[in-house]
DNA sequence: CAATATAGGTCAACATGGTTGACGCATCTC
DNA sequence: GAGATGCGTCAACCATGTTGACCTATATTG
């Protein structure tokens, strides 16, 4: 263990070759914090427009990744939000009702759902994801190509091992999809 | 606005030499979905020390603030977690009871309350940040000191120009403490 | 000094989104 | 046919946020 008392406002294991300036606590810090902020200033945008029509933001990640990994089924999306199936099912009931999500018998397996947008929850995910672009993309430009490949690094990092592959996985699915399309 | 029906799964504005290849949709997607799950697991660790004392993200993100800036007052705290103070009182409450943080008269302004954390509080908010600590340094170690500046720069670029302030000021009064302790 | 503004606390009702636990049904696999 | 899996549902509860109303103590200002 650490010297807890010593460690509150963050003067850290001495800098040394194997432990460098960066690691510091107070750049660790940082880091935390411009997470924290960062992260809620990016959703903020959405929040407005999901608050005009009576949605949160547990709708909004469901939404999120059908629109990301069409056809998904339910238990792949329990993996990607990591809560439990009677709290997704309340999210689920209401997009569906609010005629945004589409759930339809799978084909090879049957008792699985796969789940989709309906043309309306396609335009609202657009649109939410218009909030989100408008944010990201100006502080990819504002930072550079280069700052962006750092800050991919950087969060990947974070990710532990076993949940990397889930993460890249919707990159892969997509990817597959465009060319599919004959992007 | 945008054409919604064809935005949904992210084939851009094709990219143009105002809108570089990093700036495409599916770079966005990346950048959210790196954010959303790099967070997430930042703090998972956290969380189970938080459950093991019948405490809540709540409670950490009210300690991790105190700790970083002694002595600031309610309405400083507030304005960082951008809650309510009804809501803020309720943590407040529970971090007093449990003997974790003080609450003193301001001298200059006695209707402020100056918090500071307990030597129980500094203790645990150090057990927190060490679990915190070691995923980021983690993640910074391996991505090397100029992925981590690009990561600075990206998330100081999503928080809105009138919110930069408030999230550097951080640093100025932690590094402000430093000196002024002789560092 | 009186009036007003500010910092903070508190009560009450309610919303959102998570949890656990128990069960049921359809379907797939062995 | 037996058991495992995918999904749905009921019920109770918890954590954390909200609004609105109202109170006290202290500071500031005309």
């Amino acid at each position: 263990m650490v010297d807890a008392s010593r460690m509150g406002t963050g003067s850290a294991p001495a800098p040394t070759a194997a432990s460098p300036l960066f690691l510091r606590d107070s750049e660790v810090r940082r880091g935390v914090e411009l997470l924290y902020f960062g992260y809620a200033s990016m959703i903020r945008g959405a929040d407005r427009i999901l608050d005009g029509r009576g949605l949160g933001r547990a709708h909004h990640r469901a939404l999120y990744f059908i629109a990301r990994q069409p056809g998904l089924a339910v238990s792949d999306l329990l993996r990607l939000l990591a809560i439990t199936k009677q709290s997704l099912s309340r999210v689920l009931a209401d997009l569906v009702r609010e005629g945004l999500v589409e759930s339809r018998v799978g084909e090879q397996d049957r008792r699985q759902r796969r789940l989709t947008l309906t043309p309306a929850g396609a335009a609202l995910e657009a649109e939410l994801f218009e909030a989100l672009r408008e944010r990201v993309a100006g502080a990819y430009a504002q930072a550079g190509q280069e700052a962006v490949s750092g800050f991919w690094a950087v969060l990947l990092g974070l990710i532990p091992l076993p949940d990397r592959a889930l993460v890249l996985s919707l990159d892969q699915a997509s990817r597959g999809r465009r060319e599919t399309a004959g992007g």
